[in-house]
DNA sequence: TAGTGATACTGATGTTTGTCATGTTTAGGA
DNA sequence: TCCTAAACATGACAAACATCAGTATCACTA
């Protein structure tokens, strides 16, 4: 049997917005939410659904994808454990305009709608957390809108490596990235046909810049993958 | 000399989270607001400076910009009369992101931020407010992500110019773009090289969709126009 | 209002990338 | 463990688009 993650305890909450609630607040969500399991591929909410609530991955990986005009999804952004889904459709009372969907088995809680907005109101350090979210959502939306409109494929692919790497991190020996993601995802997250993406991968792997074994992508040389990928920090 | 505007009276407050204040709330803002005049082409703010507070749009039209990898610019998108800029990157307390220039000669307010912490602190409607609006900017630029990934140039420049519409209305005619914009701010707008938009134009025109004179525009055929950009509501 | 620099427009051409076709490998369930 | 469907991989081709070059027209300012 799956046993519920507990709140008050819970790491992932501390690095939420919901690090900002009181312990009798921590324990009103804490007997409230409801957990689950869900495994890889199986569906958090769908792009078109009503919010019934916020999601708290607790362990695991989701992605967030939305569907373009023809059927091709297209990978907005990916969570893991600490982060919560789903707050921006519920704050403006909208439909849901992107699809959660696990890419790993996960834990998550669902935190009903009532007690998110009425810790907001009364918790204006956790208001201002979601603010702070919210804004750095906007923030990485527009660059990566910029991106994908102006690099090439070669420049995305590489991008794309590096945005796997930071979501999923690496094995111990911080070169093999830990994603469970196929090339037709990678291609969703970079916006192009899966065939592009394996043919980019191809010549990365004639640089020397990655090494492949199956699905498996080991990053050999990241410094260099970031200036293909024309990133400067 | 230029006329401050009155925010008590101001029918463009009224339609920004700043309509949730207090009227004590509105003479402060009054008070310690500084208006400006910029003309077309004139910057509010660039990407990269320290916000100092938030902009409230009177009259006129600003483009929030931001420029890629190669020095072109992208248009993120437009703001108008009763539209606030700006408050985004004050939250989350970094640089600005984006520029915004004016695209139109336009009377716009800056409010300190010191005084925008305090009421959307002390005003939990009014930090309501603001995310609501941060929301649909999430929602909103992740829209235009996937357009712009997925979409054909055809169909983004017919697509831009039903946001034009959108953002800068129509003369009596009805028909009439009231748009200062340039070939090259359109093509900003779209992600593509002027001439790509030019050439499309031409096809448009010769489609009987729109009829151009000059820099204006005229959308003859608007429900067909949303066909080609593919949009269906 | 005339002049000039910016903007609009068209054509030619090469590159990038999407698509289709086909074979190979892999992963996971019976 | 075997089997089969899915995923990976590569080649050939066509279409979409960027870029360069050159001309015409516009809009702003002196």
């Amino acid at each position: 049997m799956f046993k519920q993650p507990e709140c008050d305890s819970c790491g992932s909450r501390l690095s939420t917005c919901l690090m900002e609630l009181t312990p009798g607040q921590v324990s009103e969500v804490a007997h409230l939410k409801h957990s689950q399991l869900y495994t890889r591929g199986s569906v958090v909410f769908s792009e078109g659904q009503y919010p019934r609530g916020i999601y708290c991955i607790h362990k695991g990986h989701v992605k967030l994808t939305k569907s373009g005009h023809d059927d091709r999804e297209h990978i907005v952004s990916f969570a893991g454990s600490g982060d919560i889904v789903g707050y921006s459709s519920l704050l403006s009372a909208e439909k849901y305009h992107v699809s959660c969907i696990a890419v790993q088995d996960s834990s998550i809680c669902l935190i009903p709608s009532e007690i998110f907005f009425r810790n907001i109101r009364e918790n204006p350090s956790m208001a201002l957390h979601v603010m702070q979210k919210l804004s750095s959502e906007v923030r990485l939306s527009r660059q990566r809108m910029v991106e994908l409109t102006h690099k090439s494929i070669r420049e995305r692919v590489a991008e794309a490596l590096l945005i796997i790497k930071e979501a999923f991190g690496v094995d111990n020996d911080g070169m093999t990235l830990r994603s469970p993601l196929t090339r037709e995802e990678i291609a969703a997250i970079v916006g192009t046909a899966p065939e592009s993406v394996i043919r980019t991968l191809s010549e990365f792997k004639a640089d020397n810049l990655i090494a492949t074994n199956g699905r498996t992508i080991k990053l050999l040389n990241v410094r260099a993958l970031m200036h293909v990928a024309n990133i400067h920090n």
